[in-house]
RNA sequence: GCCCCGAUAGCCCAAUGGCAGAGGCAGACGACUUAAAAUCGUCACAGUGUGGGUUCGAGUCCCACUCGGGGCACCA
């Protein structure tokens, strides 16, 4: 038996357009012909750990729905694909399995791109990167040389976070609740010398540019980019130590409250308090030393407490206030942070919650200088933060708050003990990592020289094989024991050097990728600032918000330079961020050990590419996890098979004149039209398949019981469904634009233009409310004037049977859709 | 502890302050079939977490609370 109607399969469809699309390429974005506007959508690339899972699977789908919609907006979009190629996870991996990393990065690299370009992902194949190939990461070597020339790199000593399991730093950013962010284990630190970026120079623009960015990224993030950064304003108050020529520098956002200090506390773990405690009676040495043993026992988690009783050692050392000279007592204590702002405060129990529990906690006295409404802390020993008037201040008395900051700034400055300042949150990013798997560092250290940058004409610096070398973590870099490679003469003075032989943290290598898809081969420059110019910034950028603020902050950063050096005309790197959720199953994160791992690789064999993409994007609103297990891939592919079938239920040529079709089945194709674009832009992928539906759903009603498969409008109605779903599914809808006698490729064809004059309706049902409730609808025409509208709902029986014995207060009249009548 | 987001039908989710339902899943029924599957069609199901308030009118705005999710948390 034959049919006349091929069945819907998408396993033939998805062999039979792969290799067209191959050879069309209809995504590359570089002919030099091209006259369509440009626009840069970017996914976050992925790491190379494995095949793509069900996480990928949800990125790239929702990355390719904006990136295939503004191609069917007529646009030329740039949209790459490369690979984050260095890092641990490769190291690690290569490790267990006594590979060379570079051989299991590569074979990973292949088979997500198979697996990628199965998924029918709108890449530009003609720009792939991998920050793992000499020619990417020369250029990271080329930056931070760059970044060295400005003083924005450099080295220091200083106690870095540990982790003792991956036996290398870790930037604070890595650091999560005291762990690893990698393997959970207990981050210790280590005295170290480190290579730094000079983030914090950077640091008020990294804050205040994020004003620009709100509302075109999600809130969420820009509240934890602000929060990271952290900036407090106030001033540095130094105060001299009695018996001593040292003195303790403060920093505080309240120098008004200046003259309410009753005490001084240094971080225990602070040079400062060593030094200090040099000088105080032998029992305040032993209960010190002792005091200091806890405190560097107690682990993160525990310091992390808030709730946790105050304690501390008085010192028996005094400061002297530089506003009053009252001596002040000194005390060590684990509240305060070493290594934040000077890593010593001055306590004012009245006005600061923490120091007030201090001051409780050891039994000190408390001064009011701030009168407020609340009550006096002195009594309640509650302290208050609010605005009020200065009192017991001396020269800063009747001020209000803000006035009082700045007088006692004036007063700081002027006698030389203290002046404005500000502080954040935001520390240098160490970015030293004592690994194999990743950029050398291209600094040679000589003996007599020092540092010395390698010159730019022995760029790159290559990373020697792995081969012979030991990679397991020890703490020190695996380079070291690189002989041939480590000992080299000093370019300046030829003498016996050694290189750097740590490498490069690998947020280094994604700071600044998405400029260099645009020339991703070019030996000459990490990037063309022609092109960039062109191109850049990226107008979407599409990924998770795990990355909320080491990637973000680490690539605005580096934006932010390679503008300050000329190389770039913005200073912001993307313009409108989309973070889409998490996948899930069963209500948690998938992962063998929980024993809820769904394979992506058997959902595209059980249901086809188009079905799964198709189910994340209507799964729900794109920023919000997927449970898979309340979504329906056999649904979708069900959808398919019937989005499918009116393509071939069309009966008119391609030729045919569609203005001559049915108006209600053209207004219906119109209006749709008009939704799916708003549904779109506002990222409602999941309404967009709802109206894609829709549509489907009257073609269907129109080829089977209305006007025929025959009429133009289906044509039209079919044609711009096969277009719109090319977003989603681009497999079948390419097979649709077939079947409607078209050449590929669908995903070029373009939207049609709305027709308003579609749209404009001649009547419409207006509704009859008495107090709020529908009572009544008619029928009535869109110029229908409000007089009549009220007349005619006021004749309506029902309205009258609602309306019963009350008395009308009031009739408001929306012509021409609504009455409502409110009654006493 | 502070801040943000969410809560709509059995389930996933829609709804410029104006008819609670666009779409889907699961369900019931019908057509087609010898029968079933597939397909096509029809239908039912909630008054929007709780309590107040604003309004002619509240799922939508405001206040308080409950639950869930997320962020921050001794940063001076």
């Amino acid at each position: 038996m034959f049919s006349l109607h091929e069945e819907y399969s998408f396993s033939a469809i998805q062999e039979r357009w792969l290799p067209v699309w191959d050879q069309l390429q209809p995504f590359d974005s570089s002919r030099p012909d091209d006259s369509r506007p440009r626009k840069y959508v970017l996914d976050m690339f992925p790491y190379p750990s494995g095949d793509l899972h069900m996480g990928h699977a949800e990125a790239y789908a929702l990355g390719d729905v904006i990136s295939r919609y503004w191609i069917q907006k007529g646009y030329n979009v740039l949209h790459p694909i490369g690979w984050d190629a260095f890092g641990l996870p490769a190291e690690n991996a290569a490790i267990k399995r006594g590979l060379d990393p570079r051989a299991w990065t590569y074979e990973n690299i292949a088979q997500q791109k198979a697996s990628m370009r199965r998924y029918a992902c709108s890449f530009d194949w003609t720009r792939v990167l991998q920050t793992c190939d000499p020619i990417y990461y020369r250029w990271n070597q080329w930056l931070f040389l760059e970044f060295y020339k400005r003083g924005l790199a450099y080295r220091k000593n200083s106690n870095v976070n540990w982790c003792p399991s991956c036996q290398t730093v870790l930037a604070n950013e890595q650091v999560v609740q005291g762990l690893c962010e990698r393997c959970d284990s207990q981050v210790t630190k280590k005295a170290l010398t480190q290579w730094y970026f000079k983030v914090t120079d950077y640091a008020d623009r990294l804050l205040d540019d994020l004003d620009k960015l709100e509302g075109n990224w999600p809130a969420k993030v820009l509240t934890m980019q602000r929060n990271w950064i952290n900036r407090s304003v106030g001033a540095n108050v130094r105060f001299a130590i009695a018996d001593s020529k040292r003195e303790i520098e403060v920093f505080t956002t309240r120098p008004d409250t200046l003259y309410g200090a009753t005490f001084m506390v240094v971080a225990a773990d602070s040079d400062l308090a060593s030094e200090l405690v040099v000088d105080s009676p032998a029992h305040v040495r032993m209960e010190f030393v002792s005091y200091l043993e806890k405190v560097k026992q107690s682990n993160d988690i525990e310091r992390l407490a808030t709730d946790r009783p105050k304690t501390g050692v008085k010192l028996e050392r005094y400061a002297i206030n530089p506003l009053n000279g009252e001596k002040l007592p000194i005390y060590a204590s684990d509240y305060v942070l070493a290594d934040y702002g000077t890593g010593a405060i001055m306590g004012v129990p009245a006005h600061d919650e923490r120091d007030m529990a201090f001051a409780n906690a050891l039994g000190i006295d408390v001064r009011m200088v701030v009168q407020t409404e609340n009550e006096n802390p002195e009594i309640s020993r509650v302290a208050t933060s609010g605005d009020g008037v200065l009192v017991n201040s001396g020269e800063l008395n009747g001020l209000k708050k803000e006035q009082a900051i700045a007088k006692a700034i004036e007063i700081l400055t002027e006698r030389g003990t203290g002046e404005a300042a500000k502080n954040f949150r935001l520390r240098d990013w160490l970015i030293s990592r004592q690994r194999y798997w990743g950029t050398p560092i291209p600094i040679i250290h000589c003996p007599s020289c020092g540092e010395v940058p390698v010159p730019q004409d022995q760029l790159p610096v290559e990373l020697p094989s792995s081969e012979g070398l030991d990679l397991s973590p020890k703490g020190t870099s695996p380079l070291g024991a690189a002989a041939d490679w480590v000992n080299v003469p000093c370019p300046k003075c030829a003498g016996p050097a050694r290189r750097d032989s740590d490498t490069m943290d690998t947020f280094v290598d994604s700071s600044w990728y998405f400029l260099r898809y645009l020339n991703p081969n070019s030996e000459e420059f990490a990037f063309d600032v022609e092109e960039a110019k062109k191109w850049a910034p990226v107008d979407q950028y599409v990924g998770g918000v795990t990355h909320a603020i080491l990637h973000l902050l680490y690539a605005r950063f580096f934006t932010k330079v390679l503008h300050d050096m000329g190389m770039v005309d913005f200073d912001e790197p993307f313009t409108k961020l989309l973070n889409q959720g998490m996948v899930l199953m069963n209500g948690s994160a998938m992962s063998k050990s929980r024993g809820n791992l769904v394979r992506l690789s058997e959902q595209l064999d059980e249901h086809g590419v188009d079905a799964i993409r198709l189910t994340m994007a209507f799964a729900g609103p794109p920023e919000d996890d997927i449970d898979w297990a309340d979504v329906s891939p056999a649904a979708s592919s069900k959808f398919l098979a019937r989005a499918w079938r009116i393509a071939q239920d069309v009966a008119s040529s391609k030729d045919v004149d569609v203005t001559a079709g049915d108006k209600s089945v053209r207004a219906a194709t119109h209006s749709f039209l008009k939704d799916f674009t708003e549904s779109i832009e506002s990222f409602k992928f999941n309404v967009g398949v709802a109206k894609v539906m829709e549509l489907t759903n009257v073609l269907r009603k129109a080829i089977d019981s209305g006007v025929g498969g025959a009429d133009p409008a289906v044509r039209e109605g079919a044609e711009e469904l096969a277009k719109a779903l090319s977003l989603f599914a681009p497999y079948t809808a390419e097979d649709m634009w077939r079947l409607l006698g078209h050449q590929p490729s669908v995903s070029l064809a373009g939207l049609r233009q709305v027709d308003e004059s579609l749209l404009v309706k001649d009547t419409i049902v207006a509704i009859a409310q008495v107090d709020g409730k529908l009572r009544d609808k008619f029928e009535v025409s869109v110029s229908i004037t409000e007089d009549e509208l009220r007349e005619l709902a006021l004749a309506s029986e029902l309205v009258r049977r609602a309306i019963g014995e009350k008395e009308l207060a009031a009739v408001i009249v929306r012509a021409p859709k609504l009455v409502n009548i409110a009654t006493k």
